[in-house]
DNA sequence: AAACAAACCTGTGCGC
DNA sequence: TGCGCACAGGTTTGTT
């Protein structure tokens, strides 16, 4: 369930991880992967390049090469990147795998992985998941959804007023609007819950109807519960497809106030029953006591 | 414009 | 215990 807090953790594994090596080689499994493009667009568009920085919009990662070119990574529902050392053995379900260079000298050490040679693979079970290569002067064409995106509260400047010129000219069901990539780019289903929560709004509550101290609530979970959870490394269910860069678990979960705690008691009130609904065709969480 | 449905795919967890 | 099925997640596309 990578959103934005564990998309951004792997980008900061990237950028400590990836950037400043060169790709010497490639190797690409099954092509859905690539779908985009092509098994040979992937491998001639990154091998021999190097990787100049990680970047994030959204739920999507984007590597600017040497080359000119950019990688764009969307891990979608279950989709991992994940660095290991040249040769290990990789999981099932591993798609992509390019080989990086050790890191030129005078560069800082970076981990236990040290400066060696490493792997990065890309691994998913459902294949939901895509890596292209595109050029950015053509992106509009390339990768029409990413300039389509909408603006991003944790790497673009966000304030109340850039949240209340979304809300205020559409009636949408706030649960629907959180998760419109097109408005606000980076929120999932997990996080919509818990921002919601926190802003004590009901999630079928229409945008239209909130008066500025309900604007200012809602603005302040966006950025908040983002800032939390990026810290916290991110959420892992049960399930666990989300790991970070070495396959460790994010500790966000334990901090979920009704996202998979239907039937429980609100820990925040104390007295209400978290319910399940759905809402835009996803199973939606909120205490019907806090939230209105 | 907004809501809804289906599609993509596989592993997990539930009920019987 | 074993089987079958609903379900989870993000996004696009198409329909109402």
């Amino acid at each position: 369930m990578p959103e934005l807090p564990e998309v951004e953790t792997v980008r900061r594994g990237l950028e400590r991880f990836a950037v400043g090596r060169r790709v010497e080689h490639v190797e690409v499994g099954r092509e859905r992967v690539v779908r985009r493009t092509s098994r040979a667009a992937l491998v001639d568009g990154l091998t021999g390049t190097t990787v100049l920085a990680a970047e994030r919009r959204g739920k999507y990662i984007r590597c600017p090469l040497d080359s000119g070119d950019e990688l764009m990574v969307h891990l979608r529902m279950s989709g991992q990147l994940l660095v290991a050392r040249p040769g290990s053995t990789r999981p099932p379900h591993t798609h992509v795998v390019a080989h990086l260079s050790a890191r030129p000298p005078g560069a800082a050490v970076h981990g236990v992985l040290g400066d060696g040679p490493v792997e990065l693979w890309f691994v998913d079970p459902r294949t939901f998941g895509e890596m292209v290569v595109f050029d950015p002067d053509h992106v509009a064409v390339e990768v029409p959804e990413l300039a389509r995106l909408g603006i991003d509260p944790v790497a673009d400047p966000f304030t109340r007023r850039e949240l209340r010129e979304l809300v205020r000219p559409r009636s949408r069901q706030l649960k629907a609007l959180l998760l419109d990539q097109h408005l606000i780019a980076g929120i999932g289903n997990i996080y919509a819950d818990e921002i919601l929560h926190a802003a004590r709004l009901r999630p079928d509550r229409t945008s239209d109807t909130l008066n500025p101290p309900a604007e200012a609530r809602l603005h302040t979970a966006i950025v908040e519960v983002l800032a939390a959870a990026i810290d916290a490394g991110g959420s892992s269910l049960r399930d666990a497809q989300y790991v970070d860069l070495f396959g460790g678990a994010g500790s966000y979960q334990d901090a979920h106030r009704v996202y998979g705690r239907t039937g429980e008691r609100c820990t925040t009130c104390g007295v209400g029953w978290v319910r399940r609904i759905v809402i835009a065709q996803r199973s939606t969480h909120y205490c019907p006591r806090c939230q209105r």
